[in-house]
DNA sequence: TTGCATCTACGAATCTTTTCGTATACCTTT
DNA sequence: AAAGGTATACGAAAAGATTCGTAGATGCAA
């Protein structure tokens, strides 16, 4: 069950996928269009996403002329190997500076603080009854 | 002051150059070696600092034969800048996402958590003086 | 001093990723 | 049925990153 981790581009591409679900070439070249000022050709985004269904990391329905490409690697699965695999490279395996720095950004809404703070409530609970 | 981000294999030097301070071409080399099963030549990690140089990534001594290298890209802009690349690209943003998987791995140290704990209370408490 | 080890410089091969041009097929509209 | 718009497939250029071979200089040891 290895999966290969996508690429900086495909990993553009499956946020797109991931957030409005599946969609044609031409509905994703357009996301990636809108919000940025480099403009993308049509067939670069195709191509790309051929690449993506050759590794597995998306399906394709073709049973119309215009295909749908739906994300295959769980967004879940894949921000964990690319969170392991970046605090390793940028912060040399610690999780907690990386953490402290995430926060020290300051742009956390309360809401997500407080769901934080109930996780640390949690994780020490566990580690005391081990 | 806008300075060139590393890429994936400067980012692995500068972590040498940043735990060991300024280092030789040679004692770089050597980590690398030590803590990797692939063998990296030594004139590729020659051929990689002269670009860090180039980019300024990183500075050089060389009033000895052997020159000498140190990081000039500190360690907290690089993470800092990285890490804001990494959210955007993974979490689409959210950092707060990020924080909450991060911890949910499970590795993180009771002193860690205890130092989470303590920004999150000191952010909620400039929040509440806004 | 002669030769060996080690250093830097640098061009170029290789690999990976991204980008796009072009050919061709299909649908829709007229 | 012809034309125009839009699709896919695919080769290959372009760009970026990594790797290494080789040449030439310098220091050191016998």
């Amino acid at each position: 069950m290895t999966m290969m981790q996508p690429t900086e581009g495909e990993l553009v591409i499956l946020q797109v996928l991931w957030s409005d679900g599946p969609s044609t070439v031409r509905a994703v070249n357009e996301r990636l269009n809108a919000e940025s000022e480099r403009e993308i050709g049509y067939t670069t985004t195709l191509k790309l996403m051929q690449l993506m269904l050759s590794k597995g990391l998306v399906s394709r329905d073709d049973s119309t002329r215009t295909h749908v490409y739906a994300a295959e690697l769980p967004r879940e699965k894949a921000q964990q190997n690319l969170l392991q695999r970046f605090v390793d490279s940028t912060f040399g395996g610690s999780a907690g500076s990386l953490v402290l720095r995430a926060l020290g950004e300051g742009q956390t809404s309360p809401e997500e603080l407080a769901a934080i703070k109930q996780l640390i409530k949690q994780l020490e609970n566990e580690a005391s009854n081990d």
